[in-house]
DNA sequence: TGTATACTTCTTGTATACAAATCTGAGTCG
DNA sequence: CGACTCAGATTTGTATACAAGAAGTATACA
């Protein structure tokens, strides 16, 4: 890795992180990351604080850092609190969003349908990413972000696989999702706050059907045969 | 300031960006606060950036710490955004609190009363700081939880005064805040998670009536007279 | 063979020296 | 008189050496 500046490295640790490149309750080594960061343990650790500080990662006393898990018991909570934290933010986006912000909006949108088109699952989930990040930058509420963010990480976390869809079925709900960002946007735009709320938990009902199933997957097929050959080839 | 350890430094400025000791927007600097506490100044740093993560200080680069201000406009998103959240708190807490949290919010509950009876308007303040965060403990749920923690700051340093009654008036609210707080103890201890919510609402009204009072105090009296003593006293 | 314990190794935490950035104020020029 | 510049002082940021704690390992003993 390329010498790269403090914000940098806490950038990348966070992309890595929300693409579980670094996968949840792994260890985090202060010494190799700064090695590998190319800069010395000491920024190395406030980077690592500061992650903390957002609830990418936790850490113990004298015992490192880990990527924040996600236990069974955290997801939840997620599901009960997400629709309300994402509607009310919605809800005061459209009250007093900003011009520029509606251009990073837009801009992260443009981000989302290239990286959908493109197949691309991981550059999807992190512009989706972006897309409510920014959306809860127009909420200008310092109280409510800090939930949204928190949820956002476990959202994208959770996300990662949705974008590469196996059947038709997938892809037109990718299809919806997108769409839904565009009808949020118009409204955000507009200022209609009732809008943005009901679009915003439409779009998480979506969300939540496919995270679900991710959660829980399909049961693998029950076949005899396939087993008796894995045997087999032992 | 003997020689401590980092948590109590860290718990130590908590409280003193709680009382208002340090004031909203004044400066920290690291280094006499590292002499201060006697620890070095990596240490220090380190206990800066996890009160940034939590939403007590900001930190700018290359420029020091701040304690987090209170300006008038989050002071808007404030009011706009607790009472959503501490009633929702509060219904997950009748539904998950466990027995030993229990027994924490009837000790905070102990010393907000022995507080307010003596007076004493700082630890008063503090105490009810307590109470409220052992109930966002028992609602198990951390993205909601970022958002409680960072209302409770601006909550305790507006509180500041409150604890202080200067007439009856001001004397009767804090009982009935105390009889609320036994009754919300009640209702957790009951898992009735709706009354739960009733009661933090009322709580919030009792509590937003005061704070408004001290955000936009009674205008002070019209006296030309002790106006012209003033001009003549300079 | 199982457990305990001392020793080694590895990782994290702290102090301090040095580097870089910002702030301050005196002096200079338009 | 005001704005600008540059040196000095102050403050923040980084690197590194050393200390302290945890984890792993080998050996002794039951």
């Amino acid at each position: 890795m390329a010498r790269i500046t403090k914000d940098q490295c806490l950038d990348d640790l966070k992309l890595r992180i929300l693409s579980t490149d670094l996968s949840p309750g792994s260890d985090l080594d202060e010494t190799s990351l700064a090695e590998h960061y190319e800069i010395s343990r000491t920024p190395m650790r406030e980077v690592l604080h500061r992650l903390a500080g957002a609830g990418y990662i936790t850490t113990a006393e004298n015992r490192g850092a880990k990527v924040a898990s996600m236990d069974i018991g955290t997801m939840r909570t997620f599901f009960q609190t997400a629709p309300m934290v994402y509607a009310n933010i919605a809800s005061l986006a459209a009250e007093a969003r900003t011009a520029p912000q509606l251009d990073a909006l837009k801009d992260a949108q443009l981000a989302f349908v290239k990286a959908t088109g493109a197949q691309d699952a991981q550059a999807a989930a992190l512009a989706n990413h972006r897309f409510h990040a920014v959306v809860g930058e127009m909420a200008h509420n310092p109280y409510l972000v800090a939930s949204l963010d928190r949820l956002l990480i476990d959202h994208t976390r959770l996300s990662q696989r949705f974008y590469r869809p196996s059947n038709a079925d997938e892809k037109q709900r990718i299809v919806k999702a997108s769409d839904q960002h565009d009808a949020l946007i118009t409204a955000i735009e507009a200022h209609e706050s009732a809008l943005a709320i009901d679009l915003s938990l439409q779009h998480w009902d979506l969300s939540r059907d496919r995270m679900e199933r991710y959660v829980r997957p399909d049961p693998l097929p029950v076949d005899v045969v396939s087993l008796k050959d894995r045997r087999n080839a032992i």
